[in-house]
DNA sequence: GAGGACCGATTGTCGGACAATCAGACGAAC
DNA sequence: GTTCGTCTGATTGTCCGACAATCGGTCCTC
């Protein structure tokens, strides 16, 4: 009896490593901004070492970097950051393709959850943020097939690093409606059982998206506006 | 000029996280022994929130378990973890071995270097703590193969939260030679440029490791001398 | 202009303090 | 006898203030 209920528990460093988060997505901080200890404790109204504790997480989430005696500064994606991430997501997902036939079904029915969650945020003219999150839910319920959680979460891992500059591919582009069918395409090409069609078709993918958002770090790097 | 010189520098958190790797990799501490904050400080000799600090660390490399307001305990490796961990690590290798025409000459090279280490860890009887971290070792230098030092940092974690279990194996099974043997199999068939057949003959090798683990674990759990 | 000594700013670590929370014991009420 | 409230001790979460270590930059000397 009642194993539905459930109360979340929020620790002081948490709701501070949520604020810097949406600071962070927000895209008030240039990459490189320092993020000063004393100035965050005291526009947070806390202490300092919770905030250091705040910034440990994000620096293990790899959001920011951790300089040693210099600061932790938001983190910027490197061009060669793009390939590497890419490249991880691709072991990732491509795992998670070749698992379909033997996925649980939850598993797939998330995946399809995922594609039209994704077509209504694009639909409703969601903004960028969310659009982008709706994006990378679709592929992290991908990685979802294997059924394995530790993968699921460095999946997560990865896609925050990417969630910053992807928002602003979304907003170069603007095809959103494009972007949706072309997963509703991958994800057909999935469930015909062809895994190597499949896999063939998400590498391709993936690798439009780096090129994207290459494009997307390089310009960025040159034109910060 | 000098490039080679580095002068790693060693916080107090660093030491104090290595130190406790070191006693649980030890195995002195049990599963579900838990961690008390006051007594680890003034036994290492240190504050009490540095060593929070270094708890924390281990908790994201998923070596102990934080629970609000009840501290952190060993991590215990359930059976379902293994099959997590393990499922996990296909993955990552998978994509190791099918890069494996791609892979860098350096990334190849390392692969036979890890298994020549593994054999002379095992030729000259090495203890079951160094055997294990060989072992892994050529696990990771597949992941490796990928290009991407994000999979491989993953890749070192989920070896972490199995290298307790894995000496566990190696002592009770004590037939180091013959393991060695199957990894160099296993980076053979590798070579050959066959994928599907590496990609095999690797899932055979992890199923059998799931087993040994899962029946250490299962042992462990029953009889925890 | 190169090298060295200072300086302000910031982080790393420490120690102590207090509130929040937990597990368990104890006892009262039904 | 079970359930519930209360209490208590232990432990963690958070705060505060302090000081040493380290960094980047400036100035000064030669």
């Amino acid at each position: 009896m009642y194993e539905s209920l459930e109360l979340e528990q929020s620790s002081t460093v948490d709701r501070a490593a949520d604020a810097l988060r949406r600071a962070l997505f927000g895209g008030d901080l240039e990459p490189g901004t320092p993020l000063r200890e004393v100035a965050l404790a005291d526009s947070l109204g806390i202490a300092r070492s919770t905030v250091r504790e705040a910034l440990g997480l994000l620096a293990t989430e790899g959001l920011v970097h951790r300089i040693p005696y210099r600061g932790v500064v938001v983190a910027a994606l490197e061009p060669g950051d793009v390939h590497d991430v890419i490249t991880a997501r691709l072991a990732l997902e491509e795992a998670g393709v070749r698992a379909w036939p033997h996925a649980v079904a939850e598993a797939k029915q998330a995946v399809h959850e995922a594609v039209e969650a994704y077509a209504t945020a694009a639909r409703t003219g969601a903004g960028p943020g969310p659009l982008a999150e709706a994006h990378l839910a679709v592929h992290r319920s991908l990685v979802g097939l294997t059924g394995s959680n530790r993968l699921l979460t460095t999946a997560a891992a990865l896609n925050g690093e990417l969630r910053l500059a992807l928002a602003g591919v979304d907003r170069r582009r603007g095809n959103a409606e494009q972007q949706v069918s072309q997963h509703r395409d991958l994800v057909r090409v999935i469930e015909s059982g062809d895994s190597e069609a499949a896999v063939a078709a998400l590498r391709a993918h993936l690798a439009d998206a780096e090129e994207s958002m290459r494009d997307a770090v390089t310009a960025d790097r040159a034109a910060p506006d």
